[in-house]
DNA sequence: CTCTGGTCGATTGTCGACCATTTTCTGGGT
DNA sequence: ACCCAGAAAATGGTCGACAATCGACCAGAG
């Protein structure tokens, strides 16, 4: 087996740069969703003992990317359609109370940065660069709880964050069936967040969200690797 | 059904068991808010290594229950009404929907379970139980999320449910000024709850939160020791 | 052929040690 | 009483080695 994980800056201090390697391997599809990583085999890829590199994985799984289990080994998660689709159904409630929260703010000093966020989106949409689509959409949903001061909101979507980005990353059928809907999606939460109309938000949101959780199939989150 | 053999518990490892200890310590007073935890002294106390118990430590960490300063320690969170009324005002969004979801669970085979738990609440409030009545308080809340069948609810509820039990544990204001109104309110919200009735059930919820958000001082999250 | 039981290699879990960094204590000097 | 340098203690990080466990494979009995 050669050499898959590589270092992909200098200067890093060792667990966060073990950290941000794989993070960055998973997201890319380097290592695809089920997969393992093993300690011994990284390690000995990145010239580094097992200690950090347990460490980096233990903040993996904290951030959800990763499952651990017990003398198995860790795995990366495959986030079902399921688990979004329960996400979504609580962003559905939350995310126009965290727009609501960052209105005043919304509407001073950072409007640009939303107006910008949703030109990014456009310009990565225009270009088919769907990596770089992804960032700004997470971008643009992240502004809402970045900016309502609650640390509450705050920790809940960078709990969810690295998980729609994996889903998003795996199944961009989102983005294919149309591009420019996406757009204009934005375009009216970022006007209705800017008048400060927390119903209206909601109604946009729950456009802009593909399917309800009652859709889902009922496959109760298929969070374990599949060889269990 | 007829597993007769069945592992109730998960396969443990050590730093699992440390995991929680060191929570039912935490949670039961043994080591009070603004305590520190010395790594050195706990690991030969266990008679386990470091590795292990940094580990343990750092979970305890992820959880919210303890703060860790470089060079410093290890140290249990002294939860702030600031961080309190954050998380109440997201339960008022999400808390009617969970106890919509499982308002079918809740009028059939569950429907003993939610009354009885009024009364458990009930019974430790007139014998002045304060550990049994928090207890009963928050299984009370828990099992909407519980028989929502929403994985996502579930874990917001348990990254809950740690910080409000030791809020309650060192600030019982809420109970000792008046018992009884406590239990009324709970009695309302299973009422409601059993209707089916959503936003009776926000309101009922509303109304049960000692003050929102907004009556808050700014103090931002008082997560420190008071070392600091 | 199928099932049981044991062995073996691979992988993770745990340990004790070592050194670096920072904080805190201590004691002398002014 | 104040200040500062040095010592002592605690944590942070890393490593190599050993123990525990799992999955796969294989031999033998029925």
């Amino acid at each position: 087996m050669d050499h898959k994980f590589e270092w992909q800056e200098q200067r890093m201090t060792t667990p966060d740069g073990v950290y941000r390697t794989l993070r960055a391997a998973i997201l890319d599809g380097t290592v695809p969703p089920g997969g393992q990583l093993r300690e011994a085999h990284i390690a000995a890829d990145l010239g580094i003992s097992r200690s950090p590199l347990r460490e980096a994985l233990t903040k993996l799984e904290e951030e959800g990317l990763v499952v651990k289990i017990p003398y198995r080994g860790a795995f990366v998660v495959e986030v079902s359609a399921r688990e979004v689709a329960e996400i979504d159904s609580v962003r559905l409630l939350v995310e126009p109370y965290a727009a609501e929260l960052s209105a005043e703010a919304l509407r001073g000093p950072e409007r640009p940065q939303l107006l910008q966020t949703v030109e990014d989106l456009h310009r990565a949409m225009e270009q088919d660069d769907i990596p770089a689509s992804i960032d700004a959409h997470l971008r643009f949903h992240r502004l809402f709880y970045d900016l309502s001061g609650h640390g509450v909101l705050q920790s809940l979507w960078n709990g969810w964050e690295t998980k729609l980005r994996l889903h998003l990353s795996v199944d961009h059928r989102t983005y294919s069936e149309d591009p420019h809907q996406l757009v204009v999606e934005h375009e009216r939460l970022a006007a209705v967040a800017l008048e400060g109309d927390t119903d209206a938000f909601r109604q946009e949101l729950a456009a802009h969200f593909p399917m309800g959780l009652r859709a889902q199939t009922g496959d109760r989150g298929e969070r374990t690797p599949r060889h269990v």
